[in-house]
DNA sequence: TCTGGGGTCCTAGGACCC
DNA sequence: TCTGGGGTCCTAGGACCC
């Protein structure tokens, strides 16, 4: 069977999650920002057109944003978890194997389709999508991953939003900048640059050797890729997680230790929640605090580790590392900008491995962490918490555009008035 | 240009072993 | 010409993705 892909990825995913709440907003020029409000993250067509990129600076677009009645936000990240669900379960019912494999974005398993007419196929998808959750999506074919990715690029620019590259593979890639290919960044990009290949199809062209040897078996695999030989599987289960991150910057630098322990203890808090949210236990636990690497003057970065007796998802336990790792690790008169923390050598928390030197009172700390964890979730914001993460939290990061929580909380949910 | 937060995989090189 | 060779494990760093 002829193996075709099909990549459904939603336009601007971010912008268009806010603007399906603010059907206000339609034809206005809408951005999110990342945390701390400092940068664009994504950016409405109507934004993208009045030269916003991403990754710009707030001050730079809030005046173009205004002039011309448009909105940015906060990210909310709840929010498009949320609606990135509701897309795929849509997406679910027209195919028997997808990938999900970013918030936005589905590999489709389309071969058993192959004899039917694929775009219109993908069309009728695409306005299932819009009418059902409201966000635009684009869908790109082809015979690899790889291939797919190039076809939703074009998806994009066409009017249609479908776009199938089969047949035209040569002529499409002849016009793909080099470092669009999926799989090629910044650095291969420029390695490329500078070996006078412009476009995927002079990568596809170069010798495999040195291809193998400049860009290891990852940029081997896809430039077959891109020549059609599928090299990259549908991932259908998502592969067990290996590290959770939770790490932020500040709202503003700090130079104190204990504003930066209060942090930490907060992001330990996190991602222990996290952790028990994915039934998972994790034997290791760094913190790291770190001053901004853009700004002028001595920089620093402190990391430091420790390991469990016994794998753990405790609160308490991870609050408890934070303080000891940090005092290993601060050091007084540097402006620190940022701080996380990282759980790794996770496991599955019901094969969790018995250890002699864990006390009962431990387990039933586990108890205590579950009642809490349930009257978070059911109040809907974190209205238990432990005293090391502070009360007014200084260091806390803006959010001060933040949109309602409208799809998960009762509280926000939007008004309609009826004239 | 100015640079957020959360991930994964690959490779080289060192330590260590027989 | 040099030379011990082969294996495993771990870590740091670099590359990529959204």
């Amino acid at each position: 069977m002829e193996n075709v892909i099909g990549l459904a990825d939603c336009n601007s995913f971010y912008a268009s999650c806010e603007r399906a709440l603010r059907p206000d907003l339609a034809g206005k020029p809408l951005v999110v920002l990342s945390n701390n409000d400092t940068m664009v993250v994504a950016a409405s067509p109507e934004a993208k057109a009045l030269g916003i990129g991403l990754g710009e600076p707030l001050f730079r677009v809030q005046r173009i944003i205004k002039t011309h009645g448009g909105a940015f936000f906060s990210s909310n990240y709840t929010l498009y978890a949320d609606l990135s669900q509701r897309v795929m379960e849509v997406l679910k019912r027209y195919v028997m194997r997808m990938e999900v494999y970013s918030i936005d974005e589905a590999f489709l398993c389309l071969s058993e389709f192959s004899d039917l007419d694929l775009p219109s196929y993908a069309s009728s998808m695409r306005e299932a999508v819009r009418e059902e959750v409201g966000i635009p999506l684009s869908v790109g074919i082809g015979g690899t991953k790889t291939l797919a990715k190039a076809a939703v690029k074009a998806a994009k620019k066409s009017s249609g939003g479908v776009f199938d590259i089969r047949g035209q593979e040569e002529a499409v890639l002849a016009k793909l900048p080099v470092e669009d290919i999926w799989g090629i960044g910044r650095q291969y990009g420029r390695l490329l640059r500078r070996q006078g290949v412009d476009t995927a199809l002079g990568f596809m062209r170069l010798p495999e050797r040195w291809v193998l040897k400049h860009m290891t078996v990852d940029g081997f695999r896809t430039q077959q890729e891109l020549k059609g030989f599928p090299c990259l599987s549908l991932q259908e289960a998502r592969p067990p997680r290996k590290e959770l991150v939770v790490s932020r910057g500040f709202g503003r630098v700090t130079e104190r230790a204990e504003e930066i322990e209060e942090a930490l203890c907060e992001y330990a808090s996190l991602a222990a929640r996290r952790l028990r949210r994915e039934e998972l236990v994790a034997r290791e636990i760094s913190a790291f605090i770190m001053t901004s690497p853009f700004r002028p003057g001595p920089q620093y970065v402190g990391i430091k580790s420790a390991r469990f007796p016994e794998r753990s998802a405790s609160t308490v336990a991870f609050i408890r590392a934070m303080r000891s790792l940090l005092s290993g690790m601060y050091r007084p008169g540097y402006p620190y900008r940022k701080a996380g923390v990282i759980l790794s050598d996770l496991g599955d928390c019901s094969v969790i491995q018995g250890n002699l030197f864990v006390s009962p009172a431990e387990r039933r700390e586990q108890q205590l962490l579950r009642a809490v964890d349930h009257l978070n979730d059911k109040y809907g914001t974190e209205v238990v918490r432990f005293g090391a993460v502070g009360l007014t939290q200084p260091w806390r990061m803006r959010r001060e555009a933040l949109s309602p929580h409208a799809t998960t909380r009762w509280e926000e949910l939007p008004q309609v008035n009826a004239s």
